[in-house]
DNA sequence: ATATCATATCGAAGAATTTAGATATGAGGT
DNA sequence: ACCTCATATCTAAATTCTTCGATATGATAT
């Protein structure tokens, strides 16, 4: 069930309303943490943290410059969520409400 | 911010892989709990648990059938999900990144 | 080499989420 | 009326998340 697992690690890093403003103001270019951390009332180390969430799932990279650490959106991961996010939403064939097994989630077994 | 609250509840009800599996079983059509939980190894009271966030957040909704609870996909919900992934993720003039004031996010003030 | 700046990591507190068992509700059947 | 079935709600434990202050790291400037 990694398929699902990959993309829920985006959803959940836009489930919080910080980030998915973090993203926003990403989506009109590359942003240092400093210019970030100047919009929101958080802490230099809350802020550090949000962002490794926004990276680990693939939706944002980060480039070091000298003592800056500079954010992208990344294409490619947006995607395959906007794929995915179509996939689940929409009826198809191989969907899995038509697979007759009682096992399509069973916590971490295939992982 | 109630805006970008809004969506992130879906984002956030989204990011339980077991969610997102439950969304893509109702995308071929109304299932009812119990046709659910046939898939799931789960207890009863927890998908209800899963059910009440998804519909809570717009995403589904829920249908009383004599004893049965039929679930269904919300397109109107889907489809402005869609709308809001895709504006955060876009340039765009009026967007927070161009906003000089520095309290786009604070917490609940506004709400 | 030392000081400063930008960012990351650590550690801990509090809040929220996930889960299941127990119980409640409400519809149907006998 | 009573029993059963499907689902919801309550409660509580375990886990995860959010946040911040303190500290570490690593680059640049003096």
């Amino acid at each position: 069930m990694d398929y699902y697992l990959e993309y829920t690690k985006v959803f959940k890093a836009l489930g919080d309303p910080k980030r998915a403003m973090i993203v926003d103001m990403l989506s009109c270019g590359e942003l240092c943490a400093c210019d970030i951390l100047e919009k929101f009332e958080m802490s230099q180390s809350t802020l550090s943290h949000h962002m490794k969430i926004l990276c680990e799932c693939g939706l944002v990279k980060g480039r070091n410059e000298g003592k800056w650490t500079y954010y992208t959106l990344v294409d490619e991961t947006i995607g395959k969520t906007k794929q995915f996010f179509c996939t689940i939403t929409t009826d198809k064939e191989n969907c899995i409400c038509r697979d007759k097994t009682n096992c399509c989630w069973r916590g971490n077994e295939n992982e």
